[in-house]
DNA sequence: AGATTTGTGCAAACCGATTTGCATGGTCGG
DNA sequence: CCGACCATGCAAATCGGTTTGCACAAATCT
């Protein structure tokens, strides 16, 4: 007998398959000396009731998955999916101490493998409007919350960024640190960062009476086309004495257009970007950044889930605030 | 009807259950004008086959494990989780393009959690002589297959990570580089690639008629007590010059140790450690390090477990040589 | 023509759990 | 003493697929 089901089991301690299942369950009483009995039996015999089962019954997998939208070009490179695995690490120990496990989908192009997968809801990472992700989720009936707010989707429960208070601590920073002129580079795709970041930035810039400069850049380019896009801007207004890059990819390719225009960062050019991950540790100089508490957020975004798919109508949580990471190349560490 | 079942599809399609089941598997020949007609009904009404259900009946859940052994000690602090989640960004796409999930599961506490998840097989991230996983999922039925062999272990297959030549390679490098005394720290427990690493040290140093040192620290203690070792080491023997810490968290500790000491690194004492993480590549100086070439490997230990679990007894493949990455800790960049 | 093979499809058993409805015996209050 | 109630446990239905054995017709072989 290699695998011990419950009817094995049932037999051996002489009682009914119901017996067993409700001894481990609790959902019915059951005799505390019969139920000794099985469990000891059970722990003996090495019976763990067979998931599949459960799951064809009960319909939870025990399964949920994390998916990233952010395009390959992005998620690829020095930092290698930086932010999202940062994420899933924690993520996949909140959801195993609550007896779910955490499966990844990451950023890649046959994205068919998706409905291979069992799972009782997802989380999904900074998705932007219209994401296909979303949409695929939600129409599979499978409960989504998000990290980062769905552009237009108020019915998706998020764990919120903070990006407008974000924008403007790094703005009010980099203004602190001596910059008068200071331009913004987002991306073209519409996620709900880059719209908080340009409505703070507009405001910002609207409040102290200077113009705006701001600059969206293709996702799929990934560095080098940031890097271009930089150097043009940096041609186009020879006056910007700042550059707020949230995207830590562009953030490099901006270091690097600096560096090939001999700007140097932070004297001539102050720079900072947002997540703080290898890449802006790693940046010459070092890039001032933004600690996002990503362990406390897909925390969060694992309890949300879980209420969400019992049917709590999860209320989107307070997230903590995020925290501004000073160095050099905003000239003030 | 929220989800069409199986059953649902065969009615409107005027079939029986087992014709749709082959149309879809291919398994038994069906006539090509009704499975065409079936998988248009499919798509129409959004049929998808219950994975749970498959998995009952076949034995197969489609998922897979990616389990780590280093305790949390190591495995958190600045570089959280690098070696562990770097393998798992790539395994987790090599695993979707095989029409399998991959799951997590990082070092952490509660692992009563583990037997929670229906898995078809699982990968170890260097396993020890022992490990309590091991055993684990061997005595549950569940493949094994581990990067880095384990200990001890002839039947578990495996992807090398060719531990005795990176020794070597990077004690030639340090001697190449000027050191003539050369220390090296391990940690206690009997991981393949310390076993390999002392016994290339060991060679090595016969080769050459030095004497050997060796210190080797307990895991648990982490960053700090690598620190303290390493101080009580360096005073002990003040006529080292060079040390090579594989664990990169160990060398953070030595990094320390030898600042507090006053010896400056690399001009009186070399370093070396292995994983080529953040935690090398941030600390002061940058630590030179060895490229394991992870994501290769992550691909060939996923393959490798497929085939084990399809039963073709996977032969451990031939997985690529390491490869140095000097920096200044070593005196060469 | 009769026997054999091939193509196509169906009914029913099966995977291993959960859950519902019912049966039994014993205790208790009136 | 009887009905109500509780504690305990069982048989059977159910979840949604896959797989086996068989049936029937048409085609091919002897």
């Amino acid at each position: 007998m290699s695998k011990p089901t419950i009817s094995d089991l049932a037999r051996l301690a002489g009682v009914s398959k119901t017996t067993v299942s409700h001894a481990f369950s609790g959902r019915r009483h059951v005799d505390p000396e019969t139920c000794r009995k099985i469990k000891e039996l059970a722990r003996e015999v090495g019976y763990r009731p067979n998931r599949s089962a459960q799951s064809l019954r009960t319909g939870r997998t025990g399964m949920i998955a994390l998916a990233s939208s952010m395009p390959f070009s992005i998620a690829a490179g020095p930092s290698r999916l930086g932010f999202f695995m940062e994420i899933a690490a924690t993520a996949a120990v909140a959801s195993l101490t609550r007896n779910q496990a955490l499966c990844l989908i990451p950023p890649m192009e046959a994205d068919g493998a998706l409905d291979a997968i069992a799972m009782d809801g997802a989380i999904l990472v900074e998705p932007y409007a219209n994401d296909p992700m979303v949409d695929r989720f939600f129409n599979s009936g499978i409960p989504v919350v998000s990290i980062g707010r769905v552009p237009g989707r108020d019915d998706i429960p998020f764990v919120d960024l903070h990006s407008y208070a974000t924008a403007l601590m790094v703005l009010n920073h980099l203004r602190d640190a001596g910059a008068s002129k200071v331009g913004l580079m987002t991306g073209t795709q519409r996620r709900n960062s880059y719209l908080e970041t340009e409505a703070a930035y507009s405001a910002s810039c609207e409040n102290l009476g200077i113009p705006q400069i701001l600059v969206r850049v293709d996702e799929a380019g990934g560095e080098d086309e940031a890097e271009q896009c930089c150097t043009a801007l940096l041609r186009d207004h020879p006056d910007l004495d700042a550059l707020y890059v949230p995207v830590d990819a562009f953030a490099s390719g901006a270091t690097k257009a600096a560096k090939s225009l001999h700007r140097n960062v932070p004297e001539t050019l102050r720079l900072a970007t947002r997540y703080d991950g290898s890449r802006a540790k790693l940046a010459d100089p070092p890039l001032t950044a933004v600690d996002l508490h990503l362990d406390a957020l897909a925390k969060l975004a694992v309890d949300l889930l879980i209420q969400t798919i019992d049917g709590q109508k999860g209320e989107s949580p307070n997230s903590p605030m995020p925290r501004l990471v000073p160095r050099q190349s905003s000239g003030t560490s």
